[in-house]
DNA sequence: TGTACATCAGTGAACGCGCGTTCACTGATGTAC
DNA sequence: TGTACATCAGTGAACGCGCGTTCACTGATGTAC
């Protein structure tokens, strides 16, 4: 009963599987304006209205693309984050993990890079499960910063003196679901780092260094030191003596 | 003669501008993967196939249009910069006045600004055209950091200690462009404050912030004043003193 | 100033295309007694 | 173990749609003598 009736669930699952691995390698060829459920069911030579089995409508597949894509930059995200502190390395070490994976993945998926942090598609609305994906990215990246914070040896670029209380209530949400306790200004520094890895990656990406710079992998892990510099979590190697 | 040509001519040009318009309107509705030609044409009350003595092809309207969307950015960029230096402010309000266009025209043109940082159309390579205005905003953008070099008053965040002559190569198209005679790390800052920019900006845009950032353009402003101090055009406002 | 000719703007019909989605259906797989 | 019935997967034809582009054409505007 309960086993036979997971049986057709089962297969269920594994067709939906072959489609979404087929709707994804059509994503990574057009782009996410060109995915066409005929051409997907053509590839699978299956009838296209089969496909609606599956899928409400070409809305719900796209939908399951980026859901799918959110998912799977977090899951390596926080794998690299574990392997860092498995791994016993000095905190730039952490640091760096996962910038790097980002990356990495960023250049190994391109369209679903895209799909997360290009233009929107228009007229279409991000489903809501993409939150929880977003956070947990958004933890493994900031939490050397936390940790940091809680040894008390984050020194973040001090740039306001104070009264930017409204700032402060501008990032609340912020600061009290991801860096709790730290100062305003150590969590603008940190959505800076966030808006130059996702920059640096996308202009890579989108081919805006093109004939510009020539190895954009050692520009980006310059950029990546100098994040671990200004928000403080790592002290800037080449500070001078005194 | 040449005053009769140039009479048709100038009604071509006209409504050639006109084509554009409607094209753009179109651009801010749809964005980029929605606009075509009968469309257009239904609203200009015209036959499609009028188009054709206008613009060979769906991609060239196209390419008209992201040439545009470039060179108006770079215009604005150039303006505000200009006025900036004009205005008699301090350096801090020549760095800030390019980042905050850059957002304010981000804001009113999001589709245009999709055509230039978002992601590529599949399928369509970017026209040559494209470079003269991305570097004319280069430029406007770094102008205070070159000053800055020359005045002898940039102080960029060391980072590197040296022995990065791969990065030097590898940003030389770069150094030698825009930022002829300043120091690796310096460049290095610079490119990271532009990809912090677009990253900031395209966040914001892309709806990224939503329930997140309450108010981005506190952040924004924030993120432009640490950017100062990182890159050095600025002494950082709230440093310890001693 | 007047006429023959060339150039250009715009028309309207047609081409072939691929798309998402619906619908009535066939047949196989699982369910209940 | 056997039979009647319900559930589900997949078919194939059809719907109406909008698209880019081509082509032969009409008529107006400009050119040359």
């Amino acid at each position: 009963m309960s086993a036979t009736r997971s049986a057709r669930e089962r297969v269920h699952d594994e067709v939906t599987g072959e489609i979404l691995a087929v709707a994804k390698a059509h994503l990574a060829r057009e782009g996410a304006a060109g995915l066409s459920l005929r051409s997907i069911a053509r590839e699978l030579e299956i009838a296209p209205s089969a496909l609606y089995r599956y899928f409400d409508s070409r809305d719900a597949l796209l939908s399951a693309l980026i859901i799918g894509a959110y998912g799977s930059l977090a899951d390596e995200a926080e794998r690299s984050s574990q392997a860092a502190y498995a791994g016993g390395g000095d905190t730039m070490a952490r640091w760096v993990a996962v910038p790097l994976t980002m990356r990495a993945w960023a250049l190994a998926h391109p369209h679903e890079w895209s799909l997360i942090f290009g233009s929107p598609v228009p007229g279409y609305q991000a489903p809501q499960e993409t939150i929880a994906p977003y956070i947990r990215l958004a933890q493994a990246l900031v939490r050397p910063i936390v940790d940091a914070h809680q040894d008390g040896t984050l020194r973040p670029a001090p740039v306001r003196s104070g009264a930017d209380e409204p700032l402060a209530a501008a990032l609340q949400p912020v600061t009290e679901g991801l860096l709790p306790g730290l100062p305003t200004n150590a969590v603008a520094q940190s959505m800076l780092a966030f808006a130059a890895l996702i920059g640096a990656i996308s202009l890579e990406l989108f081919g805006h260094f093109h004939n510009t710079v020539l190895a954009p992998e050692l520009l980006f892990a310059e950029t990546v030191a100098q994040l671990a510099a200004s928000t403080g979590v790592c002290p800037s190697r080449g500070d001078p003596p005194g």
